[in-house]
DNA sequence: GTTCTCACA
DNA sequence: TGTGAGTA
């Protein structure tokens, strides 16, 4: 029988380069439930994957909460299709906001280049009074 | 090495 | 959304 192998918090962190705290904080926020022997913690293979998830929804910006809500799905799992139309529906959430945070970067950069023009102009007459 | 809790930003 | 310290 094959058994599955499992791992230890430490395992993963240095795996996946993230804390142990970090870990223990998601599995506080409902995120992961690991397997306990005594006071250990036992990362299953399905754990592991749905760290790998989790790092990559804050990579993508999602808010944990947001990730909870896509991996519940996956338990739940009424078909996959809930949960790629819940995502589809996050994703698009997503870049949106990234949209129009960038206009609002756009704007910022279109500030600058105005103050720094009328700096400059004003450096010149100064420079012509002297 | 791992656990828990409290304080802190 | 995490970190650091102190503890058992």
């Amino acid at each position: 029988m094959m058994t599955e192998r499992t791992y230890s918090i430490s395992d993963l962190s240095r795996e996946f380069d993230v804390t142990a705290r970090a870990i223990r904080f998601y599995e506080d926020k409902d995120l992961i439930q690991p397997m306990r022997e005594g006071q250990r913690r036992i990362y299953t293979a399905r754990d592991r994957v749905r760290l790998k998830l989790i790092l990559r929804g804050k990579r993508l910006g999602f808010s944990l909460s947001e990730i909870k809500d896509i991996l519940d799905l996956y338990d739940t799992d009424m078909g996959e299709s809930r949960q790629l139309e819940l995502l589809l529906d996050k994703i698009e959430e997503r870049r949106r906001a990234l949209e129009a945070h960038r206009r609002d970067i756009d704007l910022t950069l279109a500030e600058m280049d105005d103050l720094e023009r009328q700096c400059r102009e004003n450096l010149k007459e100064r420079a012509g009074a002297d």
